[in-house]
DNA sequence: TTTTCATTGTGTCTATCTTACACACTATAA
DNA sequence: TTATAGTGTGTAAGATAGACACAATGAAAA
């Protein structure tokens, strides 16, 4: 308790409000500009970037917490959130070592900073729509803002590796579910689809055969509206059914062999 | 501190060696008699069932725990064991409230003991053969067995959930992944392969298409030896190549759409 | 000893799903 | 007005998954 106040004199974080040793780690994609966007946080001293965390109240469900830490970082809510992996190495430092970690980001090498146990994190990917994120620090850092998924520099502690598995368990279930439009404004056309799935991916994908497929799901609405602006022949526009949507979720994947 | 003392009386079990708050629950599933099998303890007062558990030392990985207390329970090392979801409602308690549960369970009602505050549960599911697995009750319980999985008694807290999603979790892997195997002694017929299957996934599967689909995974070494014994044709035994099949789940799915 | 019976071993044909592919149309820019 | 780049649309071939039948065999029963 005495080293907590140590800690106060950088933080204002009252660390006891929280189940202790369990964290809760975001990766939150984004695409913009044809390019898949991952949310970072600058520490504020230093150079360092990491992954938005989050913490758990004592009475509070963890996917709630994990809701509750999304929208603080990002102003949104009811979006596309889900628990992918937990990550329980008993050291969880990757490019630095605890003492290297604890001066990078300021903390005197010796005290008890909650922040510095042992945690086991709980890793939650989201896909939000990029243009609606206003994208917001924490205590922690001064600077939260999109990264390029392969251009994000080392990270803290084992933050890498967590997007690495985020981002494998984002295509994977892209490659059989309808999730994807979480990405997207409200309106949007196949090709903007099409495009996001191939960033995604990393593959191109064929177009008629794409919008067969994308369209057998049953769950997009075509407009009598198109875009216009392009220098070319004006696309429709889509919108998803909420509705249905969440049925197709629900009813999970048909695997039998 | 006080009230560990009078916990201590009902049990020798030092929470304090533990990373706190955190737990690790086993769905460790066995094949026996043509039924899918799960293990439980019962608690040594009273008459409720539940999972296996286990706790993280403070400079132990999760996976290791996690195979520490799985060896603990069943004697047995490197089977497959897999972390499938993290628990995290504030609220565990499901068929009994908390009251109910600490009086079930023998504890004064009021005290503070570890075992009571809030947890997050990281769920673990293990494939074991059956015959191999020695039962063993841990301080807390007095007898450790088998259940058929539809016939699994309401647990304590969570627990029945646990083994519902892990149940949906192995049927999953099971249909485009070659696990499974683990479940098997080591020398097995295809007619017994099968059948384990169609036990998992709960509906019968055509013999000569699952065959070749099973062969299909280039993991399977036929034997001359046949198995006799039955009063019928004497199947040919097989074996599974541990080399190949550590590759094809490494490489996991090839999910691409 | 012979017969019966339940079970194993095996390959092909069909249906379904997946993939490859081309041309006419149009909104802007030149 | 023309050029250009990107959109809208259907079909045929290939790959994959699913249905299906009969001969062989080992033990048990006759």
């Amino acid at each position: 308790m005495e080293s907590r106040k140590e800690a106060d004199l950088l933080t204002k974080w009252d660390g006891s409000a929280f189940v202790p040793h369990v964290s809760i780690d975001l990766v939150i994609f984004g695409f913009h500009d044809g390019q898949l966007k991952v949310l970072l946080l600058h520490w504020r001293t230093g150079t360092d970037w990491l992954l938005p965390s989050g913490f758990i109240h004592h009475d509070e469900n963890m996917d709630d917490a994990a809701h509750r830490s999304l929208q603080e970082r990002t102003g949104l809510q009811a979006v596309f959130l889900q628990q992918f992996h937990t990550f329980g190495e008993a050291v969880r430092f990757k490019h630095f070592t605890k003492q290297e970690t604890m001066i990078r980001l300021g903390f005197p090498g010796d005290i008890d900073e909650p922040l510095f146990r042992r945690h086991v994190s709980i890793g939650y990917y989201a896909l939000v729509e990029f243009s609606e994120v206003v994208p917001t620090p924490d205590q922690f850092t001064d600077e939260c803002r999109w990264w390029d998924v392969d251009e994000v520099p080392p990270l803290l502690f084992d933050h890498n590796d967590m997007i690495k598995l985020a981002l494998k368990t984002l295509r994977r279930q892209l490659s059989y579910q309808p999730i994807g439009y979480n990405l997207l404004p409200e309106k949007f056309t196949m090709p903007e689809l099409q495009r996001l799935y191939e960033t995604i991916l990393g593959q191109p994908l064929d177009r008629r055969n794409f919008q067969k497929r994308v369209l057998g799901y049953d769950i997009l609405e075509r407009l009598e509206e198109r875009k216009t602006g392009g220098a070319h022949k004006a696309p429709y526009l889509y919108r998803f059914d909420k509705a249905r949507y969440e049925k197709v979720l629900e009813d999970g994947m048909s695997f039998v062999g």
